[in-house]
DNA sequence: ACAAACGCAGACTG
DNA sequence: ACAGTCTGCGTTTG
């Protein structure tokens, strides 16, 4: 966590107003912004529930929510089809659908639990979201790979709001540049452990430059849930009855 | 060009 | 030191 360094100002041509109104509700709230910085890499990391409130979501999770099955619960990766290694599903605004790898995921229609959650995130941090990916991990087995946000259906420049609960996981970044036999560049990877109730905002240009995954850590042995609230284009609204 | 997956060689652990 | 376990990095096809 030497990664992060306290949240002071944001860019001074933004507006002060929206700083010191995020300043007075976080310190309302016993809450700390910290900011994680690479090269285009900006984020911004606080614990946004308590203990209480984040345990007492993780049990209305297991209750309302359902995850794909069948072909929507499979991946394409290297020519190959695959069973993901995790639970998933996603919910949003009416004909919203999210595509990741070959398949495309539909959203299902909001529920209030989430729009609960959504709402909270909104005012914390000024940003509308239309759409939410969940990801729910049983054990240190469950995990994601490599990966970057497909960005074609997402508004761009807007931050993605990554909220965790349960087993807190590291979730490592690493530059484009850096990747594969012959990389460009050694450049070193980044590591958050993402605590149980916290958020991480994952602001522009990070999605352009960086990788992102949730590896493998066989030793943990209790469920993780976490929900990425986006802000999705019209574009990502298909006919998905033809 | 590029991958939301796995698999394996080398690192780690006890 | 050893063997079983884990993890990071490379994969190579539609």
């Amino acid at each position: 966590m030497d990664a992060f360094v306290l949240r002071t100002k944001r860019k001074r041509d933004e507006s002060e107003r929206e700083s010191e109104d995020k300043n007075k509700l976080a310190k309302l709230n016993k809450l700390k912004w910290r900011k994680l910085s690479g090269e285009n890499l900006d984020c911004d990391y606080i614990v946004l529930y308590s203990k209480e409130e984040a345990d007492e979501l993780l049990i209305k999770c297991a209750e309302l929510l359902e995850y794909n099955t069948g072909q929507l619960a499979k991946v394409k990766v290297f020519g190959k089809w695959h069973d993901i290694p995790r639970k998933q599903v996603a919910y949003g605004d009416a004909g919203l659908s999210y595509k990741f790898s070959s398949t495309i995921v539909p959203a299902r229609p909001w529920i209030p639990f989430l729009k609960e959650i959504r709402d909270k995130i909104s005012e914390v941090t000024k940003h509308e979201f239309n759409f939410v990916l969940i990801n729910r991990y049983k054990d240190g087995h469950d995990h994601m790979g490599e990966h970057r946000d497909d960005e074609e259906d997402l508004v761009p420049g807007h931050p993605i709001a990554s909220l965790s609960l349960g087993q807190p996981r590291d979730f490592v970044f690493r530059h484009a540049d850096s990747r594969g036999k012959h990389a460009k560049r050694k450049i070193d990877s980044i590591s958050v452990e993402l605590q149980h109730g916290s958020l991480l905002m994952m602001n522009n240009p990070t999605n352009k430059f960086w990788y992102h995954s949730l590896p493998q850590r066989k030793r943990l042995m209790n469920v993780r849930i976490n929900m990425t609230f986006r802000k999705m284009t019209q574009l990502a609204k298909r006919d998905i009855s033809c």
